[in-house]
RNA sequence: GGGAUCGUCGUCUAGCUUGGUAUGAUACUAGUCUGGGGGACUAGUGGUCGCAGGUUCAAAUCCUGCCGGUCCCA
């Protein structure tokens, strides 16, 4: 490794590829596993992953959501209790054959989603309709065979998710449990990550195999590729059906019930990679930085260097007081120029420094990370850095938007729409809801419809690719 | 399924044609000087050359098979 190669050695805009994944591994986020298309997450990433998974625990709890926690191992049995969903999901499924030198009978999946497990066990669990609602959400792990085009965070053939499964007695009840899902994932891409999302429902080609219907969130990636961001499924009673999950109503009849699942996965960790990221390296949103503010010492020897390392104390109490993760690095053998480097590799937000000049002025050095500004600010400022982190963390959902905003093009000529979608970014187009317009689109372009945009039913226009009249104004995009 | 190409200290790499003590950088360890944007010098640690056979006095190098990675085509 020459000198360079230390930190990021291309530009994010000339090969994004390459670029994500050297930020993902120099920033020490992940690493590869020793089997193709497995990672494994080093503390800097999984703290991120918690960080995100204790917002959501937040907000699942106050919406009456338990966790619980379901084995990895379903028998095929009972994978294959509901046929589409099965044959969906059959290409990526891993399998487990053999018990020791025992071949099994019933062939074992690694869970590639929990649904048919989940319901086999909500059908005993359930008997009238005071046991509902049932919400529980599980943190674990599915695995889905991904041979092709692996990154990390984006497509692995395992990742870290959380599955939410709820029951209930009206249909009405269920739809609106699927929205408030999908709000919650909303607001939390969008307040801790700092990515804006559009939200709406999946066409009846992308839906979740076995789902009534879909709703989902995008995001625009910065290459101009489109992201699924997270799903929350209306099931109706296609599962309730096969797994027998019915309840006695107050009249005493049975009915099956109205089911919902929903997931997020630590792909919203790449989006955040994607959406940030410059050719320093990593840029970390205030909230979900496992450091928010970084102390560099500087100094020239030993009694200097006691000055300013008590001094360097003093403001790490003050920000911990405030509940600001701070980290001081007082590696002696590296240099300042070193370490500040470092640092804004792994995306830390905000960089202090604390020198001899800055004790003579009696203020101190700040370094914000995401802008590269540096200004300086006195010793009795102090206080104002979680307001700084707070205006950080604004203006980086802000930036993110007018991106977003700049890559989205409303489009009518499917002429022009062929001619532009090269170039990447969020097509909005309107449609007439035939499978078949849709198929042709993705065949002659490669774009798909990511999601049919709430609010963009029953307009009165001409489908871009048949003329005929149009139902909604889904975007188009390629994707992940 | 077909084709191409590559496996050498943690990482990147030279050596392979023409067989003979495995090269350099970086990282790592120790020390001295340094220190406000990737610092210098000195010394040191680290490799059964992807695996298994074969040829040979001798194999990283030649031959065969296997395993793994990457890319292209269907």
């Amino acid at each position: 490794m020459s000198k360079e190669d230390i930190g990021i050695t291309v530009s994010k805009n000339k090969d994004f590829s390459e670029w994500y994944t050297q930020v993902v591994l120099k920033a020490k986020l992940a690493d590869y596993a020793p089997v193709k298309g497995l990672i494994v997450l080093r503390p800097d990433g999984y703290s991120i992953w918690e960080s995100l998974r204790s917002t959501f625990d937040r907000k699942f709890v106050s919406n009456g959501i338990r966790n619980g926690f379901l084995p990895i191992l379903i028998p095929e049995s009972l994978l294959g209790k509901e046929k589409k969903h099965f044959a969906g999901f059959n290409p990526e499924v891993f399998w487990v054959t053999h018990s020791g030198e025992n071949e099994v009978g019933d062939r074992l999946a690694l869970r590639p989603t929990s649904e048919t497990l989940a319901y086999t066990l909500y059908s005993k669990w359930i008997q009238s309709w005071r046991d509902l609602p049932l919400k529980i959400n599980f943190w674990n792990t599915a695995l889905r065979a991904e041979i092709k085009g692996t990154k990390p965070f984006l497509r692995t053939s395992e990742f870290l998710w959380q599955e939410g499964h709820t029951v209930h007695a009206s249909q009405e009840e269920a739809e609106k449990e699927v929205m408030k899902i999908l709000e919650i994932y909303k607001n939390t891409v969008e307040e801790e990550l700092g990515i804006p999302v559009t939200i709406g429902k999946k066409s009846e080609k992308e839906k979740f195999v076995g789902a009534v219907y879909t709703t989902t969130m995008e995001s625009i990636m910065p290459d101009g590729k489109a992201l699924q961001m997270g799903t929350s499924h209306f099931l109706g009673q296609n599962f309730s059906k096969p797994f027998e999950v019915k309840f006695a109503d107050i009249d005493n009849v049975e009915h099956f019930a109205w089911q919902t699942s929903w997931g997020v996965s630590w792909r919203l960790i790449g989006a955040m990679i994607m959406t940030h990221g410059d050719d320093q390296g990593l840029v970390l949103p205030p909230k979900v930085a496992p450091i928010q503010v970084v102390i560099v010492p500087i100094y020239k020897n030993d009694e200097g260097k006691d000055k300013i390392l008590s001094k360097v104390e003093e403001i790490r109490k003050n920000l911990e007081l405030k509940e600001i993760r701070v980290h001081i690095d007082d590696r002696s053998e590296l240099s300042p120029g070193y370490k500040f480097n470092d640092w804004e590799l792994k995306g830390v937000p905000i960089r202090i420094e604390v020198g001899p000049k800055d004790i003579e002025k009696q203020s101190i050095v700040i370094a914000k990370r995401y802008n590269r500004e540096k200004s300086s600010l006195s010793f009795t400022e102090i206080g104002k850095i979680s307001t700084i982190l707070d205006e950080i963390q604004e203006s980086m959902l802000k930036t993110a938007r007018e991106q977003a905003k700049a890559n989205t093009k409303n489009i009518t000529e499917y002429t022009e729409f062929k001619s532009k979608i090269e170039e990447g970014g969020f097509f909005c187009a309107p449609w007439c809801g035939k499978l078949e317009c849709e198929e042709k689109i993705k065949e002659e372009t490669g774009a798909d419809i990511r999601v049919i945009p709430f609010g963009s039913e029953n307009t009165n226009k001409k489908c871009m690719y048949c003329h005929e009249q149009s139902i909604s104004i889904p975007i188009f995009a390629k994707g992940y």
